[in-house]
DNA sequence: GCCAACGTTGGC
DNA sequence: GCCAACGTTGGC
């Protein structure tokens, strides 16, 4: 059964057009550092699933497009390396804390939608990303979340 | 830049 | 195990 997610980037680090643009519309998403992150990310995400494109941090924030996860998790490599700003010395490669899974662009949304749109949906009233003090780079979408936010999108 | 919310850390 | 301190997130 596919699963639906929404994963947070900021613009400026990471955009959906960018993802769009680099060798096979796909990415490594690796540097989550949350223990809660990490579970959906290394138990539960499979290779076809879903993925709503959320812009952070930015002017307005909301849904630029659709992905969707293109490998099964493997342990993050920038844990091990010294040199990246999400280096964790703690961190075994025996034993490694932290995991990535690959992102692929699959469509671009002919129309944004924004998070004042979002919220102004009775239907997408649980939608995670819209509760106070939501912090979480990923998330669980429900199916007909994920069919109202793609329809809103113009699709 | 502000600040509320939240996760993590570490002393006890 | 408690909890204060601290760091980060992210909308505004």
């Amino acid at each position: 059964m596919k699963k639906h997610w929404l994963i947070k980037s900021e613009p400026d680090v990471f955009s959906f057009d960018q993802l769009w643009k680099v060798k096979k519309r796909t990415t490594p998403w690796d540097g989550v550092r949350n223990y809660q992150a990490r579970n959906f990310l290394r138990d539960e995400m499979r290779v076809g699933d879903g993925i709503l494109y959320y812009h952070s941090s930015c002017t307005p924030p909301g849904i630029a497009g659709l992905a969707e996860v293109a490998s099964a998790a493997y342990p993050d490599p920038t844990q091990f390396d010294v040199e990246d700003p999400h280096h964790d010395p703690k961190s075994e490669r025996s034993d490694p804390r932290w995991f990535a899974v690959d992102v692929r662009a699959v469509e671009k949304l002919p129309r944004f939608v924004t998070l004042d749109e979002l919220r102004g949906r009775e239907s997408l009233a649980s939608l995670r990303v819209l509760q106070r003090g939501n912090r979480l780079s990923i998330t669980p979408v429900t199916a007909s979340e994920w069919r109202t936010v793609r329809s809103m999108g113009g699709l």
